[in-house]
DNA sequence: GCTGAAATCCTCACCAG
DNA sequence: CTGGTGAGGATTTCAGC
């Protein structure tokens, strides 16, 4: 379960027309990731830099685009949406038409992937009771190309977070509790 | 803690135990959950209310939990990640026991859901390459009550966010375009 | 990337409705 | 009980080095 991280820093295919990411970069972004509230003074003291030193770096991985956004996590049902499920859509020659783009028009679509296998389509939605979800099938059988659909209710969710930095927890640090 | 909160009875069923969500409160947790790095004193102008009034909205959507938190959104192919999968999990007489807990220790799990139909649970899990992923699956099938896995690749994801609020944009407002 | 200073912002007090 | 006003303190942010 513990292994060595290699110190291997060439960059193999960097989306953000940048530099590559180095050990600090990992570290404010896991730090990030996990609370964005933190200030830099805070952040420069555990990863061994100047506030505007992080600064800049922050700065600069939301102008590569590493940092796609910094946002506020809601919580589904405090806002009345109760019911989560996952909707497999069977497509018909769907290029990236605007049948696509329309579902991100709809409020309670949160994912839209192209997958493989029997499907081709993974929906993921969020809405306020099974009426909704019954309506949203409605409308999703009505577009053009849909053969069919496969939803896969969400009966308890156990994790939900975003993408990992992949930082192995500083066990050769602990140096704060904060 | 120092008052007992009087439970008033148009609660309709709200998670934190706090109060309803009024329209200014759906304002400030869409533009949030958009945006989270916008000032009080930027909000307060959307809202129509003064920037200590959000402020003290927002600190208690927080500590009731409508706000889960605060988090940069990363970029997966930035860090390396450039494989996306959902995994079908068909798992045997699953508690919620500790091998549901065990996969959120994996920084390449992102989301863990049990649902309904023929499969029990639903993974996504990203990671660097396909040969992670067949590490991963054989992991999986080392656990106890697996049965069997479905995995569906993303090739391509057109919409990747959270929870929305569901504030129909205001039309009828009007007032400013920020 | 660091230091220091200025502008902004957060945050708390207190007061009004 | 919720929102407004004003001031103190922290933070962001931009110089120059």
């Amino acid at each position: 379960m513990d292994r060595e991280p290699e110190e291997t820093d060439d960059v193999r295919r960097n989306a953000g027309r940048g530099r590559a990411l180095d050990s600090l970069d990992r570290k404010i972004l896991g730090a990030l990731s996990e609370d964005a509230t933190r200030s830099y003074a805070d952040l420069s003291k555990e990863v061994g830099l100047s506030a505007p030193a992080v600064h800049e770096r922050v700065k600069r991985l939301r102008a590569t685009g590493v940092i796609k956004r910094t946002s506020a996590d809601l919580h589904g049902p405090s806002l009345g949406k109760d019911f989560l499920a996952f909707v497999h859509v069977e497509a018909a020659g769907w290029g990236k038409t605007e049948g696509i783009m329309a579902l991100g028009e709809l409020p309670e679509v949160e994912e839209v992937h192209a997958v493989t296998g029997d499907t081709g389509l993974i929906l993921k939605v969020r809405m306020d009771c099974p009426e909704a979800m019954e309506g949203f099938l409605w409308r999703l059988y009505d577009m053009p190309g849909v053969r069919g659909t496969r939803t896969y209710v969400v009966l308890s969710t156990h994790l939900e977070r975003g993408v990992q930095a992949g930082i192995t927890p500083d066990l050769s640090q602990g140096d704060n509790l904060k």
